[in-house]
DNA sequence: TAAACTAATTATAACAATTATAATTTAAGA
DNA sequence: TCTTAAATTATAATTGTTATAATTAGTTTA
């Protein structure tokens, strides 16, 4: 259930260590559910860390990558986008103002085995994302 | 059949000029099977076009991609690719060598649907990515 | 607990991909 | 062929991200 406690201990197994800007940028991944760019983060911890640099979110959130507790989002032309690691799930995206929203799917494996057998690869992992508009921005459209 | 007569149709019904440029990026998006970057277009033409500019392939991609021609392909930190449209078909990329294979799958309908019906989303569209070794890569692997 | 070592942070510069701007050139219809 | 709007070019600007070097701060060991 705590997800920043296990975090936390995952760092330590690791044997990465544990400043106050990791702890603050894992705080706001884990309670933030929009997921956020790099960007984003910076700018919401600016206030609690005024000298922090964009370097060292980047830096940190590439640590996380490493260590297994974010997945980086790249989608469409905009920025990157972190995602901290719980169940897998796919993300849907809003095209109109960008909104990603979590979805479970469990059906998805045997796409991975078929794509190995016909492709010939080693299959690690797959992606997928689900485009349209939210419920919100389709209220709004002009009729 | 002939893709590029099918495309400069398109081109002209949507009234878009068919330029010099334009012609040679789509016969070559057409032909070549790598889904090249931008820059790969730019260094594969400037042996005809010693004067294009890089602004005119950006250019041209967004608009073919606005009629439908292309389709834009953002994965990971690298820059974007660009794969002319024909059937829809997802692609499995090493990740050893950025290679990008295609794959035709037809079972992903249901996920868009149930997508929508849980997200309250008015669904598009949806991409997939498979992520693997390619069997090259596989063979050159130490052991 | 203090000293020493190593890693993390900061500030800044560099970089690469992409887009914007303004001047020039060109495709396509009258 | 002439005209006009659109496309291309050359260049500058922008944005997201990474590299560098100096400083600061965790952690380990004496």
């Amino acid at each position: 259930m705590n997800q920043l406690k296990e975090a936390l201990e995952t760092l330590k197994e690791t044997g990465v260590r544990i400043t106050p800007q990791r702890h603050a940028i894992l705080e706001y991944l884990i309670n933030s559910m929009s997921h956020p760019t790099a960007d984003d983060i910076y700018k919401a911890l600016e206030g609690k860390f005024p000298n922090m640099s964009v370097a060292t979110v980047y830096n940190n959130l590439r640590v996380f990558r490493e260590v297994g507790l974010v997945k980086e989002l790249t989608y469409g032309d905009a920025s990157a986008r972190f995602d901290f690691v719980t169940s897998h799930h796919y993300h849907v995206i809003c095209e109109s103002c960008g909104k990603i929203v979590d979805f479970h799917y469990p059906g998805l494996n045997e796409v991975e085995q078929l794509a190995s057998h016909v492709t010939g690869f080693k299959v690690n992992n797959h992606r997928m994302e689900v485009y349209g508009t939210c419920p919100e921005c389709t209220s709004k459209e002009v009729h």
